[in-house]
DNA sequence: TCCAAATATCAATAGGTGTTCATATGAACA
DNA sequence: TGTTCATATGAACACCTATTGATATTTGGA
């Protein structure tokens, strides 16, 4: 029925990659790399921060493999890495439009 | 191609939810959840954490709808509440077991 | 080589959060 | 009603982390 017994090295690489995605900013980012090849400039400004920042988070996203960045003369251009991604961010914004926010009880 | 312009609430939900699904100790709770549905001492047990830290983030956990918890006399039965969760968390399992993590660069 | 553009790194800080311990609530049963 | 089991809540603290501003690095061109 659902994965059983997952071991728990796997757990904190996935728990880490949750974290990564839990900060509104770098999600807009990855959301932004999702949509094609980026500079970090054109980033920064799709998402509106500055360009410290936002290079600070896509460090992160790098090493959690969630973008890769490849040198184009003086730019890097970023964009999201695999397609797991894809599909769960597919499946979490089905369920964030499912119903609306639960009372806290 | 990916999913565009989504509208900056919905940004605010789903990174909440991501970011509830970064702690090691939720996801390991969710994930017991995922298996059937338990009550709260069998999941302290599983998740080898105390009967007051699953509490707290049992509360975190249903406030995002990611489980629903029902009283069955003394004790009360949680269980995770929908498909989503099960296949964002396929997803990502099969990203964690790609590849190696990478090196920082 | 000197300069400008693009990106990366450093240091410091303010705010958030996971955890613990103690206590409160609720439900069943004598 | 009084007691016990199961769960929830409250307060306090130690740690972490997102953000900022300044500076460094790298690249391509004049």
């Amino acid at each position: 029925m659902a994965e059983p017994h997952i071991p728990e090295a796997n757990i904190t690489i996935i728990a880490e990659t949750f974290r990564l995605l839990g900060d509104p900013t770098r999600l807009k980012i990855l959301l932004v790399c999702l949509e094609g090849p980026r500079p970090v400039g054109d980033i920064a400004q799709a998402v509106d921060a500055s360009q410290s920042l936002v290079s600070h988070h896509l460090r992160l996203l790098r090493a959690a493999r969630l973008v890769v960045g490849t040198r184009k003369a003086k730019q890097v251009i970023y964009e999201a890495a695999d397609d797991h991604i894809r599909h769960m961010l597919a499946d979490m914004i089905a369920h964030s439009d499912e119903e609306p926010d639960a009372p806290d009880h």
